[in-house]
RNA sequence: UGCCCGAUAGUAUAAUGGUAGUACAUCAGACUCUGACUCUGAGUGUCUAGGUUCGAAUCCUGGUCGGGUAACCA
């Protein structure tokens, strides 16, 4: 019984259309990709405001493939832009559909169009047709077959769709207005000749029709309510309008509505560009965890919870702007803060020898999985003798703001003991090689019972029951933070050169040793990591999500 | 240089003729067995010039700046 509250413009148009009683009421959108490239996190915006809007309003959200190239169409994309979809948590039920579901209605169409005197057929070539398109400032000029008769445009169509011209023979176009001042009403292109075989018609047609001629049509026989897309499409709506006026046979109506697509700091969204990357391989597949592609972001270890949470707070408008990436890391950090096993590990060894303790003794500490959840329980870390900390974590001769390990100083393991270190060994360069530290047996668990307090807490791994792995730190992909903002320099000129550092040999605590991929964690202290696909039990491999906040001032 | 669209803190958004809010980011402080989390606080904003109005971020006009648009792409 609450009230529905629009959350952005196109709802409150919503709640408008509905209180003027359109459309029967109802609400019904579509997410239309082109199965030509990978989903990225612009699609998870629109799929979330178009399934998020339907569900606001007790509606219902179509997917459906916009397949009317098959230049650039593909299977393998249509898998993964279903994959994504489910990934992400929506569902489309039982109603998928293609644009080339429809290319028996929509040659139908056209030939009524030609009846009505509405379509002609036009022999020349691309360039002429351009030329006589005039320009935005002076009208154009009709084709010289703009009024031939709909009998003479019938047969050449029909033999159009029977191959008997060759492709870029001739063109089926719409008889709008040649001086329209958009460009897009000059009488624009519905058909065009393509001898390809299609993903899903195979052989079956020669002709396919144009985006504007197709989109709208299929919004409505599909009974689609309101049309969402982006900014671009903004000066195709009076062309979209003028189809509908020519299909519309009752008071149903479909309505176009733009809002802004989705651009990153220090990162491309264009599919032109992802697809470049990796073709050219600046990245490994699209599923690098450096891509903004949803399956990049979900093999980084971000969570559909997350990117829907993303989706949300960058808000819709029509206003073109760049949203700041920490914005993103902000939604990542939020939800696996919340919900991610905490664990140990260490990225670049110091070695520590306790010289009080036992040599051949293991003990176990209780560690909490994770202080954000009590239900999450606590495990057992093993504690030896010899045990390793981040480098880092050691400064020789400490500055001012530097509370961690040093000589003399004392530090407390994390959920172990106190130590403090005595001796800095080196060798003949002078690099530190290891550390010489006793160990207070007092303060087992991490307290010391005289209330002594310690500035630091440090991470630390102890070779008993060590896991060797490998950990992928991943940073921008770009070193500008609008890559695609400078007209001298070409995007690739701003490829961050350490946009993936791997570490080799990196020390974890055993907890992890059957981790299945894709589990996220944190590691203390480093941030958030996840199982890489790659990863085997030989050799397990983690991606660092995203780092903890740092707010560490040197 | 035609047509279309847009302009609110650093960034993204809210306020739909009546107190300019929120989030991220930044800075400061508190707390802390993660320099995390959490909490508290701070600074910074209505593109511009007119007009309408008791009152304008909001309505009108001009300007400025930005984006889109002249594919047999979507």
């Amino acid at each position: 019984m609450d009230p529905i509250v629009p959350k952005n413009f196109i709802q409150q148009q919503i709640v408008e259309d509905l209180a003027a009683g359109k459309n029967d009421k109802r609400v019904h959108t579509r997410f239309p990709p082109e199965p030509n490239g990978y989903l990225h996190i612009g699609h998870a915006k629109s799929i979330c405001l178009n399934f998020g809007t339907a569900k606001l309003f007790g509606g219902k959200t179509n997917l459906r493939f916009d397949d009317t190239n098959p230049a650039k169409e593909e299977t393998e994309y249509v898998d993964s832009i279903m994959e994504d979809v489910k990934w992400l948590g929506f569902d489309w039920e039982e109603r998928l559909y293609y644009a080339s579901d429809y290319f028996d209605q929509l040659y139908d169409f056209a030939v009524e169009l030609i009846k009505r005197g509405k379509a002609y057929i036009d022999f020349q070539n691309q360039e002429l047709i351009s030329e006589q398109r005039g320009t935005p400032t002076r009208p154009g000029t009709d084709s010289p077959t703009r009024n031939s008769s709909p009998e003479e445009n019938l047969r050449i169509f029909a033999d159009m769709k029977e191959g008997k011209y060759n492709e870029g023979a001739c063109v089926l176009r719409a008889k709008i207005d040649m001086a329209s001042p958009n460009m897009h009403m000059r009488d624009p292109l519905m058909y065009r000749i393509l001898k390809q075989p299609h993903h899903r018609t195979g052989d079956k047609w020669c002709i396919y029709p144009m985006y504007d001629y197709a989109h709208g049509q299929s919004d409505y026989w599909e009974g689609i309510t309101h049309s969402i897309c982006t900014l671009e499409f903004e000066v195709h709506r009076p062309l979209y309008d003028w189809f509908v006026d020519e299909l519309q046979d009752s008071d149903y109506r479909p309505r176009q509505i733009e809002f802004s697509r989705l651009n990153i700091t220090s990162t491309v969204m264009s599919k032109r560009k992802l697809l470049q990357l990796v073709k050219e391989g600046y990245v490994k597949d699209w599923d690098d965890p450096r891509m903004p592609t949803i399956c990049g972001l979900r093999r980084r270890g971000y969570t559909p919870e997350s990117v829907r949470n993303f989706a949300e707070l960058v808000g819709i408008t029509k206003v073109d702007g760049v949203t700041d990436v920490a914005l993103l890391e902000f939604c990542i950090r939020e939800d696996l803060n919340k919900r991610a096993q905490r664990v140990m590990c260490v990225t670049d060894p110091l070695k520590i020898i306790l010289t009080n303790f036992p040599d051949d003794k293991v003990e176990e500490v209780d560690a909490i999985n994770n202080p954000e959840d009590e239900s999450m329980g606590k495990r057992k870390v093993p504690f030896s003798k010899v045990i390793y900390i981040e480098r880092e974590d050691f400064m020789e001769e400490p500055t001012n703001k530097f509370y961690r390990l040093a000589p003399g100083k004392e530090v407390r393991l994390r959920y172990a003991y106190f130590i403090r270190c005595n001796d800095v060994i080196k060798d003949a360069a002078g690099n530190i090689t290891e550390l010489h530290c006793t160990y207070d047996p007092e303060t087992k668990g991490g307290n010391a019972p005289d209330g002594r307090k310690v500035k630091a807490t440090l991470h630390w791994v102890a070779s008993s029951g060590a896991l060797a792995c490998e950990v992928r730190q991943y940073d921008r992909l770009f070193t500008d933070p609008d890559p695609d903002g400078n007209k001298e320099k070409d995007f690739l000129e701003f490829l961050n050169p350490d946009s993936l550092k791997v570490i080799g040999d990196c020390l974890i605590e055993p907890f992890v040793a059957n981790a299945i991929p894709l589990t996220n964690y944190q590691f203390e202290r480093l941030g958030y990591f996840n199982v890489d696909p790659d990863s085997t039990t030989e050799k397990l491999v983690f991606n660092r999500t995203v780092s903890l906040k740092d707010n560490n001032k040197k």
